[in-house]
DNA sequence: CCTATTTTTGCAACTTTATTGCATTAAAGT
DNA sequence: ACTTTAATGCAATAAAGTTGCAAAAATAGG
């Protein structure tokens, strides 16, 4: 696992402290989270604006994605295309569960290809499951 | 196709100006709606919230189902379970196109059926697509 | 290692989206 | 027609996200 200065860097991000402490509370914290997430962890060390402006420029380099999800509430999880050149990922499978409310990805699950109707292109696919997670499951 | 005064009774709506004119309004525009679509349209006629509520009680009667996306906005669209007593529309896909912005649902099509890891219990599965739509397609 | 340049941060103000409480009005049941 | 119950409009408030700008921090170049 390459270490945090070595992410940022990879991905033309500044090494700052905000950046350093906001992409390790991702890795340790595997599911998705939210603005309120980091905000409620980091609120007396950094700035509102900041967390959300940490997360904007996290998600325009590739470190983050965000997760569709019908709450209103954005969600964002890491990228893990370490490494690989092309590994998109675009089409991977999200999980949410309904117990726990956490939003994990399942990165080994690829999306189904689809037929879709004529004249409609596909470029990005998203697929939000809805149930019991494995922790939550008795 | 049932007139709008039966579709609310079914669904245990009462029947009132508002709610007549709200699915009316859905089911000419056949595609996702948001609040913002409707204040627009409605503004000068009912209330904002009343339209929220309007929106909420449509949610709550499964007379609408909310589309997950990652704008963050709140979308709304028709279910069509229309007749059948068990079609959930749980299991449909949703087109969101890149040049519209237009959601819309494509009921024909089914999410196909996944294995998911050991413990994990599926209930609801939403896909997202993003591309390109027919009408904006050359 | 010091300075110049560029980017990031914090603060204040603001916008947009959504919710709550309550009095008034409208719909449905008898 | 009257009573009960639910829906509506208005005002206020909350929550989520954005913008502008000055100060501070990070990188690049000598």
């Amino acid at each position: 696992m390459q270490n945090l200065e070595h992410i940022l860097k990879h991905h033309n991000l500044r090494i700052t402290q905000v950046r350093l402490e906001i992409l390790q509370f991702f890795q340790t914290n595997k599911i998705a989270l939210t603005h309120a997430d980091l905000e409620t962890f980091f609120s007396k060390k950094f700035d509102r604006v900041t967390i959300y402006r940490t997360l904007t420029s996290f998600l325009e380099n590739g470190l983050l994605h965000k997760i569709p999800d019908d709450s209103g509430i954005a969600k964002y999880a890491l990228c893990h295309h370490e490494g690989t050149e092309h590994t998109h990922d675009d089409h991977h499978v999200h999980f949410k569960c309904k117990k726990c409310e956490k939003i994990e990805c399942l990165h080994n699950l690829e999306i189904p290809k689809l037929h879709l109707p004529k004249k409609y292109k596909m470029e990005h696919a998203n697929l939000l499951i809805e149930g019991i997670c494995a922790y939550c499951n008795p």
